[in-house]
DNA sequence: TTTAGCACTTCATATGTGAGAGTGCTAGGG
DNA sequence: CCCTAGCACTCTCACATATGAAGTGCTAAA
């Protein structure tokens, strides 16, 4: 497996010019510009031999018989995993940043503002998933009359969030009941289930005597909180327009099989779901799907790379970034690493 | 203006045939293959000259010498003016539209929904846009605490939308200082000023004693409220994807420019501010731009398509549809009433 | 007024050619 | 043994050319 040693230095350093090169200018290398390029104290005819067995190797290949030569997948990976160094952030970056700070303080409003700016600065797809509050446990359930059909609902989940939401029912709503649900809530289900098994447990099983008696409150109740539970969960996307621009994507038939999985958000709930999934070793929690490597057939000419967001300590939600495979790995994950730091400082503000 | 006595019966379902045959095939359309497909008792001659005089009129052109025709602009504008004919939705219609009865109650759910089902069932991209919440003048604010820092605030607008919500502050909250908060704003501003105006004011007007004491809260207040109402605001989008199956949208180069419009938001909020300015002629409430009749250069070779939706009698917000200027007209104004209808019901429901 | 016939235009497609870029290989030099 | 100069070869791209198909406009006759 450990490629990295059966590589000259010389090679090493070869390849690291190639793809840096290749990600800037877009083009297929060829062994003179190389050596214009990039200072290399030998002849054309040397570095021809070197990149041949680098293409031996699977590091590098040829679009066609002649042309200069190209990293392939399995060179990103080398590079990402041996050669990349670590990204200086520029003026504009820490710009772009700065500009999250003063957001305001409604967790869809962070998000939706982390992935606008995370495009910009990367001049990539930015996409964010919320946290899932429906799996989440729930730690406790509070419900507080305000007229006679609606209330105020407060949901204590264990990863840290709480979150208050108006809920309106049809039926009138009295103290009393309320709050004998609000027990019976707490004390039934709480502390290890989740909305989501909760509400789809509810219909099935059995009711204590005094609840079935407003089994209907109950069940209406439920699936209200749900339902916005489920709003909440809807994901973020922005900078679309970003990839189009990159030279691989000019031809339809490369960029609509990407635009259509993106415009479903069951895909990228999936997407972020691989994620846990995946046994791609990650290097400070950045997980990161180069070409092949991606599950989905539509992304294998993309490459993503994606961090999770915490609150306090938890793991909340994911945000990440999808690009041509060309991508400046190095300068994306630095500006995602930050902007997830900033999403996590933020939200542990927000509810501790 | 009125081509329309000028134009014989013939060379009206002469160019009736060739819009909805273009409309159809997508493709240029040669006198024999009208003669063919739409069974004229005429020869291809005939056609050619009719067809002459069609395209002397600006109703027709050839992309070049000795292709077939094409309908113009203008030609769609006298298609959809003089000639369309009511549009009968399919079973497949109906299956579509009958899955917005059953959505849940929030606001932004039934639009979204129903952006959802429109740009399906058109196969073209559909946008909606929510109440101007900011704008419209409020009829009454109520506030009531709910906890130390939180309260539960009311507006009535004048558009007969009834919107709770929950704010949080920063500072706590004394019911007492609450009711006269309450009571000053619903007597100084209300019944004919608008959020915007209360917030944009707010700074500079001169404020009672009384008030004046809590003049940060107030601010806090008016500005958490305006931020709740702008966050609102935003526009739904779907069905990008459509129009890039569109053989007109196959190069980049022009479908770009309309892709990247679209992720503005403020792009859209103008498209559908410029529907109230037009001096169009609408019929039955429905806007119609046709390619250069679109304000925006990136339309220019779209169509857009938008009407209101109503909250009792009041236009509250609008929706659209974007397609191609070679869309099926008929059928895209037809399945937009329906839903525009759809969501009137709905909201008028859910508010009254 | 309609139509048949014909010359003409334009596009799309296939084919051919030369220049340019880049390679692999071989043989010679340090 | 590694490096390099030289050369034949391959492939793409841009450009020119030829050909067939589609469709028109015009003219003259029914």
């Amino acid at each position: 497996m450990s490629l990295d040693y059966r590589l000259s230095e010389r090679k090493k350093s070869l390849l690291n010019a190639i793809i840096r090169d290749y990600i800037t200018h877009g083009e297929p290398l060829g062994s003179r510009t190389i050596v214009q390029r990039h200072g290399f104290n030998l002849s054309p005819a040397t570095i021809r031999n070197e990149m041949s067995e680098l293409e031996e190797a699977g590091l590098l290949y040829q679009p066609h018989t002649s042309a200069g030569r190209i990293p392939s997948h399995k060179g990103y990976r080398f590079f990402v995993d041996n050669l990349m160094e670590a990204y200086l952030p520029t003026p504009e970056d820490q710009q772009y940043v700065k500009r999250l700070e003063q957001t305001s303080k409604a967790i869809d409003a962070i998000l939706a503002q982390a992935i606008k700016i995370l495009s910009e600065a990367t001049q990539s797809i930015a996409i964010a998933e919320p946290p899932h509050l429906r799996q989440d446990p729930l730690q406790a359930i509070q419900m507080m009359p305000i007229d006679d059909s609606s209330m105020v609902l407060s949901l204590m989940f264990s990863n840290g969030i709480r979150r208050q939401s108006l809920v309106r029912l049809s039926q009138p709503l009295y103290a009393e009941i309320l709050a004998l649900m609000t027990n019976y809530l707490n004390h039934q289900f709480s502390k290890r289930t989740s909305l989501d098994t909760l509400f789809h447990s509810l219909a099935t099983v059995p009711l204590e005597r005094e609840i079935q008696r407003y089994k209907d409150l109950l069940l209406e109740m439920v699936s209200e909180i749900y339902a916005q539970a489920q709003r909440d969960e809807k994901v973020y996307l922005s900078g679309t327009s970003h990839l189009l621009r990159e030279p691989e994507f000019q031809s339809m038939e490369h960029a609509y099989p990407i635009l259509q999985f993106l415009e479903q958000e069951a895909s990228i709930h999936q997407l972020f779901y691989h994620c846990g999934e995946s046994h791609l070793q990650k290097s400070h929690h950045v997980y990161c799907f180069i070409g092949h490597e991606n599950t989905y057939e539509e992304l294998q000419n993309c490459s993503f790379v994606a961090t999770p967001y915490f609150i306090d300590t938890k793991a909340s939600g994911m945000i990440g970034v999808l690009g041509p495979t060309r991508m400046d790995y190095s300068k994306v994950m630095a500006l995602l690493q930050t902007v997830a730091g900033n999403i996590t400082t933020t939200l542990s503000q927000l509810f501790s």
